[in-house]
DNA sequence: GCCGATTATTTTAAGTGTCAAGCATTCGCA
DNA sequence: TGCGAATGCTTGACACTTAAAATAATCGGC
């Protein structure tokens, strides 16, 4: 899980300032334990996915995501619109797809006038198999999730949003 | 993943494509929605500490992860104990700690009575780099959660271990 | 003491991820 | 019209990840 291009990176000269305001506060370990908190949670349950898809499916998690980006796709998505859609690199794409080819799970076509441009879509098999695959998916999300109150959810989304605003507006 | 990219974007068109016709009861669609949320902060802060660790350090994150159990443990590890404390597999570890070696930030050593096991243990070299890595890592965190308040943390943390105890109480 | 089972670790094969370099193709502009 | 820059994509080198096979050492029962 690595940094796509997309992502705008932090000039140095926004450093300083923060450094000497929060450098070192209490506050701190506490955001620090908090991030640990985080993602622990967030790779067990993201193992947990790998496993099961893996067990019950034959198939991987960035694979399972290709196919999801081009399920809501139906005229199919270019090679960057792929790998922009999952914040991964050109190049990585280029080996998950040749993959979903060989299954014949998508087909790459380069019918566009710019015959740089290679489109990809699902095939009737892969539309098949990933909407069997993702009845299921939720079902264990929801099933990991079931001892948590509606209303710990609500608020654990609240929460979410607003950490997630925080990291926005400081990048590193 | 695909799902933590278009996430914040599902309010708009592609939800309806994807929840409607594939969700279920009205939980469990807020339970994949609190799973993609989740996932999106996690993997955005995830890749951020990655690109900061290469650009400032020179190094990776696994490589940290490394150094950063050893440092709790002066009488350092066996590969087996570091894989556990990793939650990582045994061979994965082979890797990371033959390159540390290389780089002379750790010794792996055979002095138990049992020759099978190897021990793992931070150098000087390797504890200094760690340290000052750990400094600079923690603001970055801090940073990242400025904007949060301390109630918010706080109650995120205890959110997060109710999500933690669903999670185990509900294996797949 | 010996031999099979167990344990600790490494190796291997395949997939995922990055960046940088390379190859076509297309665009922009003189 | 033509040529250098930009664009879309693939390839290659390297790191990380897993599961499974291989290797090596120890343990246990006879």
């Amino acid at each position: 899980m690595v940094f796509a291009v997309t992502e705008p990176k932090m000039s140095n000269a926004a450093k300083p300032a923060f450094f000497e305001k929060w450098g070192g506060a209490p506050h701190s370990k506490q955001s620090l334990r908090l991030w640990l908190r985080l993602l622990s949670c967030s790779m067990i349950v993201e193992k947990r996915i790998r496993v099961r898809l893996e067990e019950e499916f034959e198939t991987t998690l960035p694979r399972f995501d290709v196919l999801a980006a081009l399920e809501r796709e139906p005229d199919g998505l270019t090679m960057s619109q792929l790998s922009a859609a999952m914040m991964v690199s050109n190049g990585n794409v280029t080996g998950v797809v040749s993959r979903l080819i060989d299954d014949l799970l998508v087909v790459r076509t380069t019918e566009s006038a710019d015959k740089r441009v290679a489109t990809v879509r699902l095939t009737r098999k892969g539309r098949e198999a990933f909407q069997r695959m993702a009845r299921v998916h939720e079902e264990w999300i929801d099933h990991m999730f079931a001892a948590m109150s509606e209303a710990q959810v609500e608020q654990l989304m609240k929460l979410l949003a607003a950490m997630r605003h925080s990291i926005e507006e400081n990048p590193i």
